[in-house]
DNA sequence: TTAAAGATGCTCGAACGCCATCACCTGATG
DNA sequence: CATCAGGTGATGGCGTTCGAGCATCTTTAA
């Protein structure tokens, strides 16, 4: 069978002129070349070269070989290359997986520098998990996951990267705006806007809301934080968002955070990875920015 | 080292599923696959893939290679099935040397039905050579060579494949034209037009005018036949061509061949090739081709 | 519990590389 | 012109190494 080994003969006796030569090259002796291309030869039934003189003239057979080891070694070579880097721990897909949606602004802060410090870095965000956010990681869909609910499980590690406080957001001419806090009861004739989650899972029912037996008059829920902000502003609802969000937003649109009951309702943000990936260094650098983010700016 | 090998397990894994599997379509055990990939891996620093339960999972440097195996792998395959082709005689490139003008209008009727029947051969023409043509074979810049003049010696082969006359070519209004034949001393004064090339090898001259002490008033020298005959046409001088190319002309242009001298100039055209290639099919086929030519117009 | 997957360690044999040598060509030298 | 020396690839024998197989173990999933 035509082994990378063969090829590389070819290309040796080419750069080199002489089989001597080329098996120097190749830290061989000339026999173990001329052994091994004899029997290259039996095998496929032709010859690579003739003897003419004291040089060898390639077949086309040999030509033909020849191209194709030109064209194919360098290959082998770069794919050696790229896998030391794996390796290494210098190149890689990080695929990040989000269970929380207003940290799709966050990530983007940290993602910007992170891409120019591993260059050989592919990151891949991703948000809909066949089997939630903690299968995903088991599964390999993911690498890394941010998530508000950690759950701490042999095999998994997670890391709080950012403290937020969640606040309703309101339009600044909301009959609520002037007041710097809410109670549960004052939404009770309000439309509430929320990201298409289970209730279940959404801090403004399961810390506010459900504890003071409280619900909403309405639920509605939009995917985009913008179009939620946006619904917001213009009266037809209020909102649960993290304030640092909301305080980014007030630039430009006419909205207010209040804080949700007298202590306010206070969150961490995680990020999940497998122990086993605990060595990979382009990963844990990613959590190390989450954590000291560059571009801090106190949220 | 990376191998071939390393990327047929991984191909045959990806195929199968499993190692056992893969181990059975390569006509190997399971545990050869495991300690030539687990070899591999000690090589690389890391790891191809991770056991997850029974079953097998990549890692990003495995994908990396699992890539590259499939984009490799079939490259093999397709070099060795052509040299398979060339070892059978069923592909090459043929050169052709051509050391005789006018034969080019010949050669092309044979290589036109050569290409049909040997599609994967090439064929290519030349017609200028440092050494003569002789020098070319053995040097193999050809790998025949077209010409009139065989030279019989040891590791050439000469075989000839038509026979035709070389006949003057004069204007339908030449004063000779009425003739059917012409004799030395009347080229006397007349403007001869020939090929560029050197005198004693044109048949014109040492078969026909130097034997009789005779030479033309001029001797023009001219690339082309189609230029050639339209300056022969035109009255300017008169040519020496093989007959068959003579009659051909004649339906365009108003031209005369006449018999050089009572028994007329007969020559031979030969196919030269090297010995040490008389085993090539498509070399023969074109040799054989070339003798019984499928559009066989009796020239 | 069982069947099936991969991991492991040992053994054996084929193949691969090296050494010594041969055969051949080429160019220098008398 | 004959000879010789230096360098090329070819060849055959030998030793080592590497690789494949076998038997067995561990783990997983049905």
């Amino acid at each position: 069978m035509l082994e990378r080994h063969h090829l590389m003969i070819l290309r040796a006796v080419k750069q080199e002129g002489s089989l001597t030569a080329a098996a120097t090259q190749l830290c061989l002796t000339q026999p173990a070349l001329t052994h091994a291309m004899r029997k290259l030869e039996q095998r496929l039934g032709t010859a690579i070269w003739n003897k003419e003189g004291r040089q060898l003239r390639l077949t086309q057979a040999g030509e033909y070989l020849l191209q194709t080891a030109e064209r194919l070694l360098p290959q082998f070579e770069h794919a050696e290359d790229v896998v030391r880097q794996f390796a290494e721990g210098l190149r890689g897909t990080l695929r990040v997986g989000m269970e929380c949606h207003p940290c799709y602004q966050w990530l983007l802060k940290v993602v910007s520098p992170y891409l120019k410090q591993w260059p050989d870095v592919d990151v891949d965000v991703r948000q809909k998990f066949q089997f939630g956010g903690i299968g995903a990681l088991f599964g390999h869909e993911i690498d890394l996951l941010v998530t508000p609910d950690p759950l701490f499980r042999s095999g998994l590690h997670f890391e709080p990267v950012f403290d937020y406080e969640q606040v309703l957001v309101v339009a600044d001419t909301h009959k609520l705006a002037a007041q710097s806090q809410v109670e549960p009861e004052q939404l009770a004739g309000e439309t509430l806007i929320t990201y298409p989650v289970e209730p279940e899972r959404l801090d403004i029912f399961n810390r506010f809301l459900t504890p003071a037996g409280q619900s909403p008059r309405r639920h509605k829920q939009i995917e985009t934080t913008d179009i939620m902000l946006q619904m917001v502003a213009a009266g037809r609802g209020v909102a649960a968002l993290p304030r640092w969000l909301v305080v980014e937003y007030q630039n430009r649109l006419p909205i207010q955070p209040l804080r949700l009951g007298g202590k306010g309702v206070h969150k961490q943000i995680f990020l999940g990875s497998r122990v086993a990936d605990s060595d990979v260094d382009y990963l844990n650098a990613f959590v190390n920015l989450a954590r000291n983010p560059a571009t801090n700016d106190g949220c």
